[in-house]
DNA sequence: TTGTATGCGTTATCAA
DNA sequence: TTGATAACGCATACAA
């Protein structure tokens, strides 16, 4: 493998115009570029990025802490912050920690080691270097997104729950729905905390008196949405609606329900929230509320470039827009005689 | 930042004997490792990965390249490489390349770079550098997955497709069903062309004719799964059955054929390849062959150790099994009067 | 516009 | 069992 040495050898000039005709192209007189580039030609010489890294103290790499990529709304996220890393020459790492604190502290920990500059986490949990701050001290390359606990400082990008959940409420009762039974996700999360109020605050502004009965607790899977779904029809109680936390559970619901006979929408209107492709296309197809995954993901790395160039002045908080996507499972209740 | 001057100034001991209480604690007296601890402790020293990689002219770091991840098939698959990669203190960087060869490349790059030791390819195109080798060369660190160029000569982990393809039409074949469609994926593609063989395969050991008319070729996406389904059905042609090449089509027909209001399996019987979570939770469930998505990551990522210990010993293949999933989406045919 | 020299933070060789 | 020191390959301050 050669280096840089050989390089200058070859062209006959010295090692720092080689660098700089690679860094400063500007700073280096043509015909002595031209040199130099038919030896990299020649010896087909490729930078060693580790020693440049080491040198420059920065790795142009960032690393994106999510709990799994089983989850497609994961990867239209990953998918925007690759958008805008590439823009600016940096590199994105994946780190998975299936929600776990010591995976997590791991892929923390090379930044530390100078192999990445910058964390962007979409996970309920955070670095234990987090919580290991206090204020005096230098703020740390942590970007949020949507899951984070509320109560770490840093800066974030974020959807308003609250607000998309109230208006998918509000579409269900708008349809004439007036028994609306709740499939949440773990109350632990404050996300699924704000989901929940905003179900309820959306029902409440409908005149729909809110019954604890028809709130069952699940945990976002595929899984829970079928059992959350069965208890809720075991239990005897009337419903003609169920609105899910996310469109997994909504999924899962809509095959409980069919699996039993019943028909969505005409006997139960189903909805879900983040609008995975699989939404579009299940029977029927799910309504739901569409939240900008990819440019999460980009208004996430927005951050981080951001917080490198002024850790102190970068901006806190961003609330990308969420939006309503009206399908098939919901459609006004049949009259029962 | 403190570095490994520090630790040992503060320890009392040389830079080397630290570095050894680091890496060969065992050659180390127990007195001196302990100062050596301490002072760690004291001055929250985290090794620069960067130096050490330089020095010891190893990264620890492998690529994957997959076109995207919204793929449900490349998440089971990334989780595989992780599971691996963490046993042996390997990061794993996830890079995406969107079927794009200057993506790929550029990613590929980080290998010259020494950034990462080696690439997993789950991918249809491969790295230029793999087409400019010649036989004497010194073999690449790339490891192939599955979707594959079958042109390439790498260490590979791949799935029996052809076999796969055979066992799921017999299953159909045997449920009673003689006019069989099929929706195939691009033939440019090695596996497509598996699949599509193995499904002619599996129809003519079951003794029925082969009708190309009755064969309709998609790009392996839920939308083509619809447009596959309704072309088929537009066509007039008589058929009981839709073998599709992958999970996301049959979704994608199954919607299709639903939205016409017939009915899975009344009218048609669908089934996918790759047993997608969601294939489960479909309605109906969908009939598919299960393929060991974690699994073809882990051996993957074990022949790229392999590769690495010796890079010419290495295996040249593995094979992993594959299992047909019998669920709703499959059933004898209906007789029509 | 170019060259010299130093240092980035490790690991490894060799000698003690 | 430990220490001194030379790499690893590059970027940059400073000098020319």
């Amino acid at each position: 493998m050669s280096n840089i040495k050989d390089i200058a050898a070859k062209a006959g000039v010295s090692i720092a115009t080689v660098s700089r005709a690679l860094r400063q192209p500007n700073l280096v007189k043509e015909k002595t570029a031209l040199k130099i580039r038919d030896a990299i030609e020649a010896l087909d010489y490729k930078p060693n990025m580790l020693a440049a890294s080491l040198r420059r103290q920065k790795a142009d790499a960032v690393i994106i802490a999510v709990p799994s990529i089983h989850n497609p709304f994961t990867s239209a996220f990953v998918q925007g912050v690759e958008n805008v890393a590439r823009e600016n020459g940096t590199k994105v790492l994946l780190a998975l920690t299936e929600g776990r604190q010591d995976l997590l502290d791991r892929h923390y920990e090379m930044i530390a080691g100078k192999q990445a500059d910058g964390l962007i986490l979409l996970d309920v949990i955070s670095p234990s270097a987090l919580a290991g701050q206090t204020p005096g001290d230098d703020p740390l390359p942590i970007v949020l997104a949507c899951e984070y606990d509320s109560a770490v400082d840093q800066p974030r990008v974020r959807v308003n729950d609250l607000e998309a959940a109230a208006e998918i409420a509000a579409h269900v009762a708008s349809l004439g729905h007036r028994q609306i039974a709740i499939l949440s996700g773990p109350s632990a999360q404050r996300m699924s905390r704000d989901r929940q109020r905003g179900f309820r605050l959306g029902l409440r502004r409908a005149g729909i008196e809110e019954d604890d009965a028809l709130v069952v607790g699940g945990d976002y899977s595929l899984r829970s949405g079928v059992a959350g779904a069965n208890a809720l029809l075991d239990s005897g109680r009337k419903f003609t609606a169920i609105l899910c936390e996310n469109d997994e559970m909504a999924l899962g619901a809509i095959h409980a329900i069919a699996a039993r006979g019943l028909r969505v929408p005409d006997d139960i209107s189903v909805t879900g929230i983040d609008n995975l492709r699989f939404a579009e296309f299940a029977n029927p197809g799910l309504t739901t509320i569409a939240l900008p995954n990819e440019q999460i993901g980009e208004e996430a790395m927005r951050l981080m470039l951001d917080f490198a160039i002024d850790p102190d002045g970068a901006r806190r908080e961003v609330v990308v827009p969420h939006r309503l996507i009206v399908r098939g499972s919901t459609a006004a209740p049949t009259p029962r005689m």
